[in-house]
DNA sequence: CCTCCTATATAGATATTCGATATATCGGAT
DNA sequence: ATCCGATATATCGAATATCTATATAGGAGG
């Protein structure tokens, strides 16, 4: 299932970079943002986040930049690469077309005779 | 992670399950039943079907008798118990919360803001 | 002073799936 | 007669994703 492999378990590097979509995020915020959006339901760690976000820079999705917090360590934040906008285009769709399989068998029950 | 590991990960036990929901399966007939309803999506392989199988078998959510066939080796037919009936029913409760939380974050771009 | 919250980072463990390989039988092609 | 492909089940090792636990570091509050 080379969708699967690379995308259902993969689903949190679809996620980041949809984040970073809308505008550049540091680690500690994306785990914040994306708890709210999904309404509780995904709760990325940092021991997730981290190494991803470091896998995402080396394939040049993402590049990264320092910055200096009011208070506290200074922050890491992402942006979006025009390679990271063609994967995350990519990665949608390949989820959708996950998700439509998906359904598809799990309605496609003893009913209707599939089709 | 908890939905995501054993979920998303695991959707091909979610799978089989639904398929045996309607009748009792061998497991050859599930890779094909599987392909032809996910339109050529999931390639459920012999590698993975048959531990994941035997590892349902153990959690008695399945049980298996065989069966000759009109030719060749003689099939080993899965049916769902109600133990299985049970966890189908929690597996697709958390597969469309998580599918609702994907689209709520694929979704919820930069226009909306939210909510 | 100690602990919690922010913020990043790494190492080790666990789980899922795949690829390769093995067995066995049948039908068709050479 | 033999070889190959399809059916059918099975196991092992490898790759990958994610988690838990741990480490570092600064600031705020008790």
């Amino acid at each position: 299932m080379d969708l699967d492999r690379s995308l259902v378990s993969g689903s949190m590097a679809l996620l980041v970079l949809k984040l970073l979509e809308e505008r550049d995020l540091y680690g500690y915020e994306m785990m914040e943002t994306l708890r709210a959006r999904s309404d509780d339901t995904f709760h990325l760690k940092a021991g997730t986040l981290y190494p991803l976000l470091h896998g995402l820079e080396e394939k040049g999705l993402v590049t990264a930049y320092e910055r200096e917090a009011a208070a506290g360590k200074p922050r890491r934040y992402y942006h979006l690469t025009d390679q990271g906008r063609c994967a995350l285009t990519e990665k949608e769709a390949s989820w959708h077309r996950y998700a439509r399989a998906m359904h598809r068998v799990l309605k496609g029950g003893a009913c209707c005779a599939g089709a």
